[in-house]
Parts: structure tokens; sequence; C-alpha cells
DNA sequence: TAGTGAATCGAACGATCGGTCTACTTTTTG
DNA sequence: CAAAAAGTAGACCGATCGTTCGATTCACTA
């Protein structure tokens, strides 16, 4: 993603500098809607980048093109995050399955943490018309394809209902944990987890 | 709640007219603030009820009052309902409880369905200070209590986390049937929750 | 029948919303 | 060095937000 700033004279007027205002912006935005919601005035967010009204609309176009680029890179964050924590389990699928939910046991732990960002948007945005809403399905929906995949190569004898379970478990655990954290919701879902991934033992 | 008009002398002033504005902006908000989430205007409440604009404030105080509302008795039906299904199920705790999901498998197949009122509001309300964040709280609180009282009747190992589990399915299940019901999330719900009522069995 | 309180309409409040625009300064580039 | 592009500052727009309030109508009851 980062560039240098050396680059073709073909490209010259598309050259990202390091650190725009087009960063701050997607950082600022990124960091007030998860912590205040998607209601967050456009004020804030320019104060909060410290860049000038004009700016965000020649990026963007708008507040509604600003919001939806914050959770595409957002998506895209996540899914290193998930391809990595796979990685890490090497190469048995249940193994691997079992670090990524490792992973994601302690993001609820961090201060801060209000649920998943993509959930959360999805409800907030009434207008069912945002194009913010297909990168949220989409990016779902990748997740769910992840999960589907591990579990058919662990040999489990539904995986698309499992993925579906598995999903199911990581969002209402999240939803949980952002309003009851005391339930330990984590904790919870990870024996549920750990039997959804035991069905896919060629034992069972 | 439908009482006669003819009431003793020493509460005239406060006996309630059957239908009349108060109970008429309680159902329009419920319905507006689920359908269109809770940022709908207080005008189209108004609209919706046909009430004169004082009147909101009068009773309920403002918008925040008439939400709060809205959702108290919105648990209180919803309680209502649980309690129903549970006797439903008969004596046998694991029953009862198999007659609750059998009706709360059925909810997301309504026409017009947006997920759990009390997830999405709680989400949806950034302010952390709104006085609904307490009902939906309590809310949960009470049916996660329910649910851990059948799986201790039932003689359930860790009634506490199994208890957290079911609330957790409920609430994934719920966020996933929201935005793609086409994964069928109540089916795959379905299978975990008869897990966890089976390892309730005294043979498990 | 006179009185009283509730419900009504509708104007208006200040605040904030997202978005547009002009003018000036900085940076980059040919 | 000069021109062009990008960024900044800030006033301004119409619309909408939740809320307040005066004035009037209506139903009931004492």
């Amino acid at each position: 993603m980062v560039y240098s700033q050396i680059v073709d004279t073909t490209n010259t007027t598309k050259a990202p500098r390091s650190e725009g205002p087009r960063e701050r912006l997607l950082r600022a935005a990124d960091e007030l809607t998860y912590r205040e919601g998607m209601h967050v005035g456009v004020d804030a967010i320019l104060t909060a980048a410290d860049v000038a009204r004009r700016s965000l609309y020649q990026h963007f176009g708008g507040k509604e093109g600003l919001v939806t680029e914050v959770l595409a890179k957002t998506s895209e964050r996540t899914e290193r995050l998930y391809a990595d924590a796979l990685a890490a389990g090497g190469d048995d699928p249940r193994e691997r399955l079992r670090s990524l939910f490792a992973v994601l046991e302690k993001i609820p732990d961090a201060p801060g943490y209000r649920g998943c960002p993509f959930v959360n948007a999805d409800l907030t945005l009434a207008d069912p018309a945002h194009p913010a809403h297909d990168v949220i399905r989409a990016h779902k929906r990748r997740l769910r394809a992840l999960l589907e995949g591990e579990l058919r190569a662990a040999g489990h004898p539904d995986p698309a209902m499992a993925g579906v379970q598995l999903q199911l478990l990581i969002d209402g655990a999240a939803a949980v944990a952002a309003s009851r954290p005391d339930e330990r919701p984590a904790a919870a879902a990870r024996a549920l987890v750990e039997l959804v991934i035991s069905q896919a033992t060629p034992a069972g």
C-alpha cells in the first residue's frame, strides 16, 4: 500500500502522497465511526483528521463514500488477520481453525471494544441503498467461505452449515461481548466452536 | 391493559382512555423504530400516530422517554411469549427448552424481520447514558436467567455457561438472519442448541 | 351547565446535519 | 522559475433534528 514517491511520469497525477489528507481522513473516520457510531458528524471527522472540508469531498465524494471506503479497508485488514491466524495453525485444518478462534477470542478484551464493526455498521445504516451494505455482506460471505473451506478440508460432513454455525458464534459472541462482557461470551463460544470442529474429525 | 371507562371516582383523573394518544404513540414508535431504526424523526412518529406534537412531550417527556417505554413494553411482551413457549413444553426442562427454540426459530421468517429489536437498539443508540440501555441489559439478563434455570433443572453440568451459549446462539442467529437470511442461520443454530440441551441429559 | 384538563394545531426555537462554494496558501511538477 | 495541482480556512446553503410554547378545540364531569 505504500508506494515510492518517485513513480512513472504517466501516473504522476494519481501518485498517492505518504500520509496525506486521504489517509488522515480514513484513519479518523475509522476510529470515530467505530467509537461514536456511524452517525458522527462530518465536522467531527474533519477536526480529528485535521483536514479541510473540501478535501473530503474531493477524495471520497461525500460521507457515504468515506465510510464505505473505511469499511472496505477494515475488511482487507481483517481478512489479512484471518489468513495469518489460519497460517499460524499449520497444515491440519482443525488446528488452523483453532488457531483462528484463539485470535478471535482475544479481540473483545481490547479496551474500547464495541462489537463487530461490520454488524454495527450494517444495523446502524438505515438506508438499505447505502453502498456500505454491499461491502459488509461481501466481507461476511468471504469469511463464511473461508470457514467452510477449512471445515471441508477437515472432512466435516456438512461444511456449509457448519460454516454458518461458526459465523453465527462469532457474531453472537461479539454482540454479547459489546454489551455484557461480564458474561464472558468468548469462553462460552469457544466450547461450541470446539464441538463443531470436533465433528470434523475422521473419527466423528 | 384495557380498563372499563367507568372507574372509581377517586381515580378519575388518571383513568386511561381506550386507545388514546399514548397508546397510538407507543404503537407507531414501536413499528417505526424497528423498521426504520432508532433514528426515525419525531415528525414521522407523530404523523404515523396521528398525534399532536405536544402530546408526545406531555406523556413521555421526549423521544428518549418514548423509545425507552417502547422497549420496556416489547420486553414484557417478549418475556410473556417465552413463558408461554416454555409452558407448552410441559414439565421436562429439556422439552421446555426445545419448545422455546421451536418458537424462536419461526420468528425470523416473519416478513419485515430485521433482527432482535434489543440488540439493534443497543448497538444503534450511541449515547451510553441512554436509559434504554438499562432496559435492554435487564431484559437480556432475565432471558439468560430463564435459560440458565431450565438448564439447571435439566441437570446441566455448567448451566451458567450453557445459558450464555444459548443466549449467544439466539443473538447470533438473529443478527445473521437480519442481513443474510439465505444462510438459514436458524437451522444452523438449532443443531447447536440441541447439542447444548443434550449435554444436560442425565446420561450425558 | 359551567368548569377543567387533555388533546389538538401550528409557528418557532437553536442546533446540527451533509454538502457547496470562494478565496488564499502550499506543494509539486514541467 | 512559473504554472498547475492539491490542501486549507471558513462562510454559507437548505434541510432536518428534538424541543418549546401559545392558542384553540373537545370530552367529560362535577
